[in-house]
DNA sequence: CTGAAAGCGCTTACAG
DNA sequence: CTGAAAGCGCTTACAG
């Protein structure tokens, strides 16, 4: 093989214009059924592919939808690395995109300006944005004209885009409520920083609400929080709230990934979990099943999630519609091992 | 903000051609000093980004490399869902090629047409591809020209690309020789299907090897196979393996997944890991240290592995240097919980 | 050191 | 129903 074919070598080959081609190959204007077949076949035969490239400069449409991940300040390190969330997440996302002919690119995001400049450099047609980050970089985003779906933000200025979410507040109360249910008083919340995160803030709310509802006084003592979102952070805080000696008997989560660091911190501190504590993870990742105690959690479908923020989205870039909307997702309380009544 | 400021735009306003920013741009010829101040100047102002489809098409470069996972045949699914290896994988690709000034684009891989056209189309400059496909692709693969770099493969014709790939055969002697150490004799091996699997294959292998040198017949009465890699399959083939009613008591295994959702199943058989079985994992994920009993395993890093991908193929894009190479990365046996002395 | 012009591979009014 | 021509936003010999 040699150079790739052109559009100019199919049109040679069928004895056309490109202009024909292309009219073939986009299905456009009505091309007579028999300069039609001629030109399938010359495609077929020279096993031409349409360079996208150039489709996409003369057509102003990429076809491309990007995916941007958040990463931790300090580490230049890795997008995905540790978090099985986005995992699943990217591949709901991909599996919509490609059936709907578009692809995904994915970043990690260092600065906000190699950001921008990511976005305008690719002519994207669509962003996916994972996880907070400075108003201003909203600002600046509404001055790019594509669609942009949000996942899991809730401050104002990010009513101007597209939003997935699941309820948030819900699940807080869903799992505050079980261990209330189950005799639990003395309960604690673990989140990262709450001040930062408006969805741990949403949770929390939500489980103040149980409490409440139940005749128990919150207590600020009873939140602890954790940098990030690793087992590692997990264990961290599992042996803070060991080590507070405080009245503890039931632990609400606002991830798996920390229930689960937390649970092994329990373990080796010769604690038991339910027997003596009760957690409740959020997510239901798929190892929740498989660990031992096996993890009572908040289940939102983040695969779901993925496809319904790509669905979202071409359809915006395709209907050029501009009405932002909100998609809220239901959570779901699923009872196994780590939760026991008092 | 209008449309798009363009070269021309930044040409006007800086009072030269269209050629002398590009010029600037691509730090390419002597341009005076002054002028290229009147240029930075005129870019800053008009806040210009060179569009990059235009870029490609011009330059016949993309800057983009691609990923190709596989995805099983009769699920329409998802790319990285329930794959914690994945995840690592990408995440190393991603963060190199961010900064080596390349954009990453996934695709699952359905058909092998649908395969080929997405490389064509979008002229990636490079592609990595994670799995196994039939022959027939890579005969295609060698006729596009691009650099391509395969993980994990052993078959003869893939030779032909660059590889990463770990050191698996030492990586099942090293499980096999830890068991065997600890006193075991009766080892069962679990791997997903060994003849499909090269992978699989050389890490049996290894095993044997191992055994051997301890003067232990293998049997292919303690060879167990499971479909795909999840915890799930893990599950099955542990309640497989406690019903065959074998005299086992340790077990070496391709994936820490799968060995997660075996200590399960045995666990929900009343029988314990490690005291009735000693189990080896395979890969090291981030999990095993957080799972109660932890996980014996040989590790490799799989992230380390995605970045030396990256790096490999990026040179190779950067180079036209067409010399395939084959990197090879060691293991490690990590001694934990879930093996013990007989 | 700088610019005019052709070209990358396609699409799309426009004319016929 | 089909084609010539201009254009998408860049780059790059080539000439000066």
């Amino acid at each position: 093989m040699n150079k790739k074919p052109t559009i100019r070598d199919v049109a040679k080959q069928a004895g056309v214009s490109p202009a024909t081609v292309s009219y073939v190959l986009n299905d456009v204007k009505k091309v007579s059924d028999k300069t039609k077949t001629v030109v399938l076949e010359a495609i077929e035969q020279l096993n031409y592919y349409p360079d996208f490239t150039a489709v996409s400069l003369s057509k102003k449409k990429s076809n491309l939808i990007g995916i941007m991940l958040p990463i931790i300040e300090d580490s230049p390190a890795s997008v995905f690395k540790n978090n099985l969330y986005y995992n699943e997440f990217v591949s709901g996302v991909e599996l919509v995109a490609r059936n709907r002919k578009f692809d995904t690119m994915i970043t990690g995001v260092g600065d906000l300006d190699e950001c921008k400049n990511w976005i305008m450099k690719r002519n994207i047609d669509g962003l996916i944005i994972l996880g907070m980050f400075p108003e201003s970089l909203y600002n600046e985003l509404k001055s790019i004209n594509i669609p942009i779906a949000l996942i899991d933000t809730y401050e104002d200025y990010t009513n101007l885009f597209n939003n997935v979410k699941v309820n948030d507040k819900y699940g807080g109360y869903l799992a505050a409520k079980h261990l209330i249910e189950l005799g639990h008083r003395n309960i604690a919340f673990v989140a990262t920083n709450l001040l930062m995160s408006p969805v741990d803030r949403k949770r929390y709310q939500g489980f103040e609400q149980a409490l409440k509802e139940a005749g128990i006084q919150p207590s600020k003592d009873l939140i602890f929080e954790t940098l990030d979102i690793t087992f590692e952070d997990g264990a961290k805080v599992g042996q803070e709230l060991l080590s507070s000696n405080q009245e503890i008997t039931g632990i609400v989560t606002v991830s798996d990934v920390l229930a689960i660091g937390m649970i092994k911190a329990i373990q080796q501190e010769g604690k038991q979990v339910p027997a003596d504590y009760s957690i409740v993870g959020f997510d239901d990742l798929s190892i929740c099943k498989y660990i031992t105690p096996s993890l009572t959690t908040i289940r939102q479908d983040i695969f779901e999630k993925g496809k319904l923020a790509a669905d979202q989205l071409v359809n915006a870039i395709e209907s050029l519609n501009s009405e932002q909307k909100t998609i809220e997702m239901p959570v779901e309380l699923i009872v196994r091992e780590s939760t026991r009544s008092l």
